[in-house]
RNA sequence: GGGUAGUUACCAGAGUGGCCAAAUGGGGCAGACUGUAAAUCUGCUGGCUUACGCCUUCGGUGGUUCGAAUCCAUCACUACCCA
């Protein structure tokens, strides 16, 4: 994998640039839609391709090792050739299971022990057998196993949780480096900052992290209950530290205002469930502001779902019909749904990526980020 | 014509003397959702009120009672059964 630095902004930390994998290239800065057991939740490959224009997918450790397990991943011939998406994939290691299964697993030095949340079953994620699994599931971009604090833990967790991640880190890496892809391509593996809201901890967390020189670098534990304005302090003093010719990662985030903050202080790309669920529970987004559909106004509102949209169906159907699909609870709202919203983001980082070239990206995201936040 | 059961908030339906503005479900109206244990969850849903509280309600009318959705009388309507 390689990155390329096309264009860097000259009054913010925008950058433009190409990501280069062994299943085609990746312009960023840059959308990634989640497909945590290997599905975009109601949408086909032509629909993320077509309607979407999705360049690169994610899939979960955790949530394939137990459903459909590696040994059919195998099988299959990796993610690819399974779930049919022949373009690049990134694959979440399961950290961010460490931390949303609270109460269901434990951890220790060697790792993390929990109860499957399909059948009770025991298991034991160590960053060895993590690395080990992220090969079999072969997604050109894999994930360092992380312990994800939540962003309200206090100065001596977040400590001791850093240290842990960064243990785990260089047995994430010595087992990478001593294993092979599987299926005949390259895999990178992109290491995790963390450090919680602490700025001491993240700057520490950031340099370790640099100091892998890996193929790109992540930052994780944010957008999990700390105020927005904190997190984007923490993108700030970690991208001051981390190298500036590698993509940087920032996990689960987030709303469309998120994007384009984090775009301005450097960041190159995201990933979220939100448009997604969010989709499914009726919530879209728009380069106009945010709808609840299910909002008795738009119930004879027989304008086209996004005049501005980029997906077909956000002209093909209107307000009023969205409305009633999901009043009926009919299947089809939440496939229009999700092909909207994740059309829109990835028009949104898009446009970014325009504008970063085009010089005039500060006035543009100003603009933007009042439009997306408003209400309608 | 006779008999039986019933009539409760938008709908269905509990409640059979005070703890009832009235369970529960549905519907309705809003809100939440950030590396997906989520097609999920939360709140509100008689009126006025920030709240305390006050007012009006359980088919109609009239009673009994300190007190009635609950007991009595009567009328109306509905369903089923017998002629």
């Amino acid at each position: 994998m390689t990155f390329e630095l096309q264009h860097t902004d000259s009054k913010t930390n925008a950058r433009a640039g190409v990501i280069t994998t062994d299943h085609g290239k990746i312009e960023t800065p840059i959308f990634m839609p989640v497909g945590t057991v290997g599905s975009v939740k109601g949408l086909t490959v032509r629909d993320l391709k077509e309607e979407v224009k999705a360049q690169i997918i994610l899939g979960n450790t955790y949530h394939l090792y137990l459903r459909p397990g590696t040994e059919i991943l195998e099988k299959a011939g990796g993610l690819h050739k399974f779930n049919g998406w022949d373009r690049p994939i990134l694959t979440d290691s399961g950290g961010f299971q460490v931390f949303s299964l609270t109460g269901i697993r434990k951890l220790t030095e060697e790792g993390c022990t929990f109860s499957s949340h399909l059948d009770g079953s025991k298991h034991m994620f160590t960053p060895e057998r993590v690395m080990d699994i992220e090969r079999s599931i072969g997604a050109d971009i894999i994930m360092a196993l992380d312990e994800c604090p939540p962003g309200t833990s206090d100065y001596a967790y977040a400590k001791k949780s850093l240290g842990l991640t960064h243990r785990w880190l260089d047995r994430c890496f010595k087992r990478f480096n001593e294993t092979e892809p599987l299926y005949g391509y390259n895999q990178s593996l992109f290491p995790i900052v963390q450090g919680c809201t602490f700025k001491d901890l993240r700057r520490e967390s950031a340099e370790f992290i640099a100091s892998k020189n890996a193929d790109g670098n992540a930052i994780g534990g944010l957008a999990v209950g700390e105020p927005a304005e904190v997190m984007y302090e923490m993108i700030e003093v970690v991208n001051e530290i981390l190298p500036k010719e590698k993509p940087r990662y920032l996990m689960g985030v987030g709303t469309p205002a998120n994007l384009l903050e984090g775009i301005e202080r450097g960041i190159d790309m995201f990933d979220c469930v939100m448009p997604t669920r969010n989709g499914r529970n009726a919530c879209l987004f728009t380069s106009e502001g945010i709808m609840n559909m299910r909002n008795r106004k738009w119930a004879d509102d027989f304008s086209p779902i996004d005049p501005n949209g980029t997906a077909s169906v956000d002209l093909f159907y209107t307000k009023a019909y969205l409305h009633h699909l999901f009043k009926a609870q009919e299947l089809l709202a939440l496939e229009i749904a999700s092909i909207h919203n994740l059309a829109f983001y990835l028009w949104l980082v898009g446009e970014a990526r325009k504008h970063i070239i085009a010089g005039d990206f500060s006035s543009w995201k100003e603009m933007m980020v009042r439009r997306v936040t408003n209400r309608l």
